[in-house]
RNA sequence: GGAGAGGUGGCAGAGUGGUCGAAUGCGCAGCAUUGGAAAUGCUGUGUACUCGUAAGGGUACCGAGGGUUCGAAUCCCUCCCUCUCCGCCA
């Protein structure tokens, strides 16, 4: 949600910056819609400020008097005028907060313009992407032992597409990474939650899963809950409705959660193996921030998902989001994508945004600098890491000639064996 | 799941139809007092929207949403949540 004085004030600047996004927004009918609903609403109030007068009159006089009842009757059309007025700007309200809430937020300047992803910039590339350095990879898929580690048929048998079994080593190794990715987020300042995996209308709502993206998510119907998509969901509306003080900041959480996701309408040829699941596994890092300090603090946080690739030894690249790919509720986002070996393709594993203030607004966070007027938070946070695309990166990079994969130094205290798989 | 009690300002807690945005206490801030402090006294102490260049007004908010009434923290309905007892259960 943006700031309706922004809007009203700087009418022409945030109409150009919304149309980077390639939105569609009828600012005109917002703008109208504003305008009408504050002059109803001061309507309404001074006919209740009328009312509350000739009440604190009546109050005084002695119940049953002629000249009470002569109140009584002036208040009786008083009563109805306030009660119609006040409907209208009920009405006028809601209609104008509906059109405020399909504003996306503003793309940040240093955002680049374009139309979708062809348009995104890879600012910076780790490791090498050359297949001649990889002669034995394979698609992750293709390797001979991949469906009984990761068994995918008895995931279909058991939930359906999308719902695969991790079993035996491969079962260790996603415990190993999330593991490995708690324990680097900690080291980086990150204090650990374990949150809940179902989440009410409110919270998805002031994270921007709802209304439009409702399809998303899967829905517990009968008790009115969302299992999460994201950590992000729950973690972010920890703190919903509060106010923080302006010492604590910046609060710097990760969690790790299962997520779910229906990608209805998503499916096909391209996403076979581990490139994209209903459910999956992911550890998020999360953080509430100075306003003055967020542009900064999204580099970080970026640093610190990178710097779990490094580790890894995969190779990735960054990409800056342009204005025309970011996302409703973002202000800037950059990809990281890992170079799967096997598939000769770049995978998604990370998704890091500044949110600036539109989530805080929406899920009203704010802080107070030291007994001056509660302002609102800046909101970001990024994937650190999602499981499945890194695993897939891993096993196919990571393959040696004799069949096996090779497991990373920085897992071993997690994993103690130094290959999974069976040799050919 | 059953029975009962209850949800009021940062906290505790009064308030059962009009003069209640709400007593009182605690906390917090300022001032006075003091060499300094404690104690004491006085004053102040929410959020949001809105009108106004401003000074300063107005409206809303007593778990949420509806309703009754000229008038609702107070009465009625629905929902949510908390506590106690019972039942069930990892």
């Amino acid at each position: 949600m943006l700031d309706i004085r922004l809007i009203r004030e700087d009418f022409d600047r945030v109409k150009a910056a919304v149309a980077r996004k390639k939105f569609d927004v009828d600012f005109d009918a917002l703008k109208a819609a504003d305008e009408q609903r504050r002059a109803c609403l001061t309507q309404a109030e001074n006919a209740r400020a009328a009312q509350k007068q000739a009440n604190a009159e009546m109050a005084k006089l002695p119940k049953g008097s002629p000249e009470f009842q002569a109140k009584l009757a002036e208040m009786r059309t008083i009563a109805g005028q306030v009660k119609e007025l006040e409907a209208q700007a009920k009405d006028a309200e809601d209609s104008f907060s509906a059109l405020l809430m399909s504003v996306p937020n503003l793309p940040d300047p240093s955002v680049p313009d374009g139309r979708n992803d062809a348009d995104n910039k890879s600012i910076f590339t780790w490791g090498s992407s050359d297949e001649k350095d990889y002669p034995d990879a394979l698609a992750h898929f293709d390797i001979p032992w991949f469906s009984k580690l990761l068994d995918f048929e008895r995931g279909v048998k058991v939930t359906g597409a999308g719902f695969p079994f991790y079993v035996g080593d491969m079962a260790r190794l996603v415990r190993a990474l999330l593991s490995f990715f708690l324990e680097e987020a900690r080291k980086n300042g990150y204090e650990e939650v374990m949150p809940p995996i179902l989440v009410n209308a409110a919270s998805a709502t002031a994270t921007g899963q709802l209304p439009d993206k409702e399809g998303m998510m899967y829905f517990a119907q009968e008790d009115g809950m969302y299992m999460v998509p994201t950590a992000e969901v729950p973690v972010t509306n920890f703190f919903r409705d509060e106010i923080l003080d302006e010492e604590e900041l910046p609060v710097k959480r990760c969690a790790y959660t299962p997520c779910f996701r229906r990608e209805a309408g998503s499916w096909g040829a391209h996403v076979r193996g581990l490139n994209r699941l209903h459910q999956f596994d992911k550890v998020e890092i999360v953080k509430w921030v100075h306003p003055d300090r967020s542009f900064d603090e999204l580099e970080s946080l970026r640093a610190d998902a990178e710097g779990l690739l490094q580790k890894l030894g995969l190779p990735y690249r960054v990409l800056l989001i342009c204005a025309g790919d970011i996302g409703f509720p973002h202000a800037k986002q950059y990809d990281l994508e890992v170079f799967a070996a096997g598939q000769k393709r770049w995978l998604e594993v990370s998704s890091c945004s500044n949110f600036t203030d539109f989530q805080a607004r929406r899920a009203n966070i704010r802080y107070r600098a030291n007994g001056g007027k509660p302002q609102f938070v800046h909101t970001l946070n990024g994937s650190a890491l999602a499981i499945p695309r890194v695993l897939a990166a891993l096993l196919e990079n990571n393959l040696q000639s004799d069949g096996t994969v090779k497991i990373p130094e920085c897992l071993k205290p997690w994993m103690g064996q130094d290959f999974i798989g069976a040799r050919a």
